[in-house]
DNA sequence: ATCTCCGGGTGACAAGTGTCACCCAAGGGC
DNA sequence: GCCCTTGGGTGACACTTGTCACCCGGAGAT
């Protein structure tokens, strides 16, 4: 018998699944979280087998659950079901050891198949995947991160400036080396690519 | 025996209501459409009793969806089934004559239970649209959504006024009531929490 | 010990943004 | 006929943005 949590934050796509696996003889779904910081406390007390995890999720994403996961050497398989086939998240879940990487777009029949491979010591992952995203790597480094963040929040140069202790000429360099590194010409464009690829 | 449609573009959610609605005895799902357009055929063509109907799909929304098929007094109940609580959804959601507006975030169980309480004449809202959403109507006019719109996609002022056809000072006021409306202090601002918001 | 890379900074310029006060014409109401 | 609202426009001002060329000091490589 294969335990198994789920980590979903819609209520409804997390029950429902919930029903369908448990119609499974040799599934059992042992726990339901609805955020991720719920999610790492189940798996703590539960030792599931593998868990299903939605990446946005309130309180602690589901790629921070995973790699609190890997850091404690968590014997839980790790499933992410996700909207999103960003680049980004993807490499994120790569690097912290997840055995599968599934897109809600897949039919839902593929779900219980999946798991059992992954129990199996298979790995799964939605084609898309592979072809949209990969080598499509994030170009910005960690400092132009923190910047684009806190443009998308609408704050001006010098706000940013004050937030991280810059200055504002530099701010302003970096707002610019961003705009080329992704090709675009205004902040509200670079901030609308970066999240859509999952680079934050 | 109730005959229903599913409109809903991530086909996991789909195929596992369509699963479990199906165990229902007294519930048939006869159609499932992953985008707007498709719906409105499927409705057109297998005439069900009741549709349920995601907001955010491709080609055309769910909004759309229902407000057309009030133009052709179609008999097909319609219940809205998203993620969004938005003011400016539910508004246009209830003009556009829809029986029910439930959250993704409902129990599973709900669902067969509203879908027959609307067979019966009833309405279904998740409760929480109530609370939060009503009596926050959409400030912006028509003409302020449109430069604010374009102005989303990162465009300029004067790109703006090309695009609309007006003068690059009169965009320029526009986005000024905007801010101020919006109470916020920039476009991204404003951009955002329209978005948020539903206002669009 | 030198070289080069890198994070950070400066100053200047052109263009874009937000604000404000004020203008004009077309309707509607009375 | 008059008043008021509404959609659109103008011009000026101060500030913000984006770009560019160039500077500085520390760390690594050789």
């Amino acid at each position: 018998m294969i335990r198994i949590c789920i980590a979903e934050d819609q209520r409804l796509l997390r029950g429902a699944m919930a029903s369908l696996l448990d119609l499974e003889d040799d599934l059992e779904v042992v726990g339901e979280a609805g955020d991720g910081a719920e999610a790492l406390a189940l798996i703590d007390r539960l030792q599931p087998d593998v868990c299903l995890m939605d990446i946005e999720m309130p309180r602690k994403s589901g790629l921070e659950v995973a790699e609190q996961l890997k850091e404690r050497r968590a014997a839980c398989k790790v499933i992410i079901l996700t909207t999103f086939s960003r680049p980004g998240y993807f490499e994120r879940a790569v690097k912290a050891g997840v055995q599968g990487y599934l897109l809600k777009d897949e039919p839902v029949d593929k779900l219980a198949e999946a798991i059992r491979r992954v129990m199996n010591g298979r790995r799964e992952v939605s084609p898309e995947l592979i072809f949209g995203s990969l080598q499509e790597e994030n170009p910005l480094t960690p400092r132009e991160r923190d910047v684009l963040k806190l443009a998308g929040d609408g704050q001006t140069a010098n706000e940013i400036a004050a937030s991280l202790h810059l200055s504002h000429g530099t701010v302003r360099n970096y707002i610019s080396e961003i705009l080329n590194k992704l090709e675009v010409k205004s902040r509200i464009e670079a901030v609308r690519l970066a999240e859509d690829k999952g680079w934050l």
